[in-house]
DNA sequence: CCGCTAACTTATCGCTGCTAACTTATCGCC
DNA sequence: GGCGATAAGTTAGCAGCGATAAGTTAGCGG
């Protein structure tokens, strides 16, 4: 009887037609990235729980996926693609690199804070992925289109001219820093987090061209001399 | 026989004094780090794994801790300490503000990669712990000797006189954005670590007092402007 | 209608965190 | 020495986890 007390599962599939088992894939990454959204700690994610979102048992998902990490790593793709629409729709119209750069590095906190537990799960958690995933970050669109955008300020003469790459890292750096201890952390005072972020994005572009400016890798002595210099002359 | 196949557990711990049942608590958390530490992954820590590691079948460790989550929060406290006292060693004799900030920063990077799953655990997992956490951080002892020589470096005129705790946060951040990222993506080219740190560090901490030149928050305009002016001064 | 097989299920293993209930060693005390 | 009291630690077991082996069912080609 459908009123019955016992933990059935409510809704069961119908079963796929005969060609088109891929598209329960979908579905179930859709499912793992809703679950690990409404729940706060990661670990309600599970195999059993997505399978039941879904429809169906959970046996099933391994004819999708390898294992659980392999389903979460689908996620963390989806994750990224996400992401990167987000840093692009903030980009979008901002002529000038070093303002499109910091709109990246705005939207990029925004994401983070906006979806903790995503953004948690693509940059923090101990996720063994396959052989090549250097190429994987690198290649990701928000890691090149953020990198481009570095070019285009070396070309403006905002950044000395160079390889983009540790210039890049130390951005993201920065950007990742600001986002990972907000989420960490949440209770901390940070005051208004997109202005916290605003500062720390700015003081990272501002010290990497400053920090370029005195020759490439300045001693303590040469900033120190150089910051009371410029204290003495806006003074 | 002894050389039985079984998994017998071959050390069991000799019964605590009766009134020294506490001193069984300190051994439990080293056991944990040390099976932290050896292990990569986070849950090979297991209260099973750790009861045999110290010589007890795993009903004990409750009656020191009152749940799992108990026990990662002293490892945490523990971690902290220890990076504390490598944080104060590196400082140590180091006499100019910005120096000492450098040196602290410097080692608190250097200690998360020593240290990776120590850190993670102390600094990305999603630890639910008691209410006061607020003060817990704040007035842990690496966090008040880092923002008391950022009041060094205020009073030094290196960044403008004001409330300590912005700026705290922000340098904690970007070393922070450093530590976690090397730590979550290990196979990226950053190339030397401690020199990638070190620029983070230096252009973060320079990124910080020149924003202070510009009158706290600049606009993106002025900021280029004054990266152009700055361009023009040094050819 | 039949057999093949893709799609999915049932049943189970070894593991986990955790608990209830039991045992044993050590103590002060007589 | 013997004796309860109780701290310290055990055995046995629960529910839930990821994962697998083996069975079942539905749809399609012939």
């Amino acid at each position: 009887m459908s009123s019955g007390t016992t933990a059935r599962k409510p809704v069961r599939r119908r079963r796929a037609q005969r060609g088109s088992g891929e598209q329960l894939r979908p579905e179930i990454v859709k499912a793992a990235k809703d679950l690990l959204a409404a729940s706060a700690n990661a670990d309600a994610v599970s195999i059993r729980a997505v399978a039941e979102a879904v429809g169906v048992t959970p046996p099933s998902i391994y004819l999708h996926f390898e294992d659980k990490n392999q389903l979460l790593s689908a996620v963390v793709v989806d994750v990224f693609a996400e992401l990167d629409a987000a840093m692009l729709t903030a980009g979008e119209g901002v002529e000038a690199p070093l303002g499109r750069l910091r709109a990246f590095g705005l939207a990029y906190v925004k994401f983070a804070v906006s979806h903790p537990e995503h953004y948690r799960l693509a940059t923090m958690d101990p996720c063994p992925k396959p052989v090549d995933e250097v190429d994987e970050v690198l290649r990701s669109s928000s890691f090149v289109h953020f990198m481009q955008t570095v070019v285009d300020c070396m070309d403006a003469g905002i950044f000395a001219a160079g390889d983009p790459l540790p210039v890049t890292f130390q951005l993201w750096a920065a950007a990742h820093g600001i986002a990972s201890l907000v989420i960490a952390k949440p209770y901390l005072p940070w005051g208004d987090i997109e202005a916290f972020a605003d500062r720390g994005l700015c003081a990272a572009a501002l010290g990497q061209a400053t920090g370029d400016l005195l020759g490439g890798k300045p001693t303590l002595d040469v900033v120190a001399a150089w910051l009371a210099e410029q204290k003495g002359a806006a003074s």
